[in-house]
DNA sequence: GTCTATAGCTGGATAGAC
DNA sequence: GTCTATCCAGCTATAGAC
């Protein structure tokens, strides 16, 4: 019983531990500096784990992929229960911390067939989820949601969202203000003022 | 007379086809494809002759986005003098014959510096330019404008491209016509119906 | 201006010992 | 599970012939 709790807690913390270091590479330096090498250094592992974990560079990729996209969708979900829904949606799409990494992996998709079709499926796993949950909020809102529809809102909010994080990143944020207003006093104008974060 | 400005027009056209063939791999394969030997081979030219006339690839790479940025910048400068202004900018901003290329230089920017700087002064130089712009079109329309101040209205526009194109290259369009509209309701309202493009 | 040749490095991936 | 050792490929960059 024992040995066979350490060595499942082993390999699940070395699995665990080279997601970690991969995404931290990918943040901090870009994707095209994880390399396998470089990634078991960051572990405190050798190198040749990462075949045996996850075969190849591909999969690994996909798996820290899922391993966020994941959260995020359980996050989202949550938010859309909350008592202020398009508050909470509004904050789980524009939170900071997984925008980078989101952006990581676009650029990957363009050569890396494997993590194309995972993006794909994940954007629009996101975008059906929230697309019936902004529609059945703004119906009860009736000629007060103006003049967005459900769709247009969603899609504003995600591209401001993405387009501002984006421009932080090399340091840009004219017109920044205005922009989150933009939304803000629309949030504002239906749900209230933002009761919490 | 005759053997100079032979010279002159191959190193030219060398140094432009070097130019071409890395635009296109880019295009095609994503920018981490971009070598100097495959550069060389599709341009038809010796792999070294990129170092003779860029010194590296951080400079190629630098001229590239320049090319592509002056020639977008003079072009956002003739529609800003169009009949309808608004329209033309919305035109220009949404080209997609160069979003595709901006994303990946985006993507570049990630872990080349010296392009992280080139764009980072580039976006600031359009944003200007549109403000100004919006601002003073803006101005002439008063209460009519509303609800967007010219930095949102820019913004706007600018995020709302962005992130289409960028869904539209995983094949993504939900709610896409939707958030077109949004934006093309509003111009409509402004400039009338769109006259030419 | 264009070419060949090559140094020097880093990468993905695998075989096989422990 | 974890390690060492190694193969082979690709890259940037330079030296030097033509």
């Amino acid at each position: 019983m024992k040995s066979q709790r350490d060595v499942t807690a082993d390999s699940v913390t070395t699995r665990a531990a080279l997601l970690d270091a991969a995404e931290q590479i990918m943040l901090e330096q870009g994707y095209a500096a994880v390399s396998t090498r470089r990634i078991a250094a960051l572990a405190g592992a050798n190198s040749a784990l990462v075949y045996y974990y996850f075969g190849n560079m591909d999969n690994l990729f996909v798996e820290l992929f899922r391993r966020g996209a994941d959260l995020s969708y359980q996050h989202q979900l949550d938010a859309l229960q909350s008592a202020q829904p398009l508050w909470a949606l509004w904050d789980s799409i524009h939170d900071q911390s997984r925008t980078a990494l989101t952006m990581e992996f676009v650029a990957l998709a363009n050569h890396r067939k494997a993590i194309r079709i995972e993006i794909t499926e994940s954007s629009k796993r996101f975008r059906a989820l929230q697309l019936t949950a902004v529609t059945d909020i703004l119906g009860k809102y009736g000629e007060r949601a103006l003049p967005y529809t459900p769709g247009a809102l969603v899609l504003l909010m995600s591209s401001i969202s993405r387009f501002l994080r984006m421009e932080e990143a090399f340091g840009i944020d004219t017109c920044h203000a205005e922009a989150v207003e933009l939304i803000e006093t629309y949030l504002r104008d239906l749900e209230g003022a933002r009761s919490m974060r």
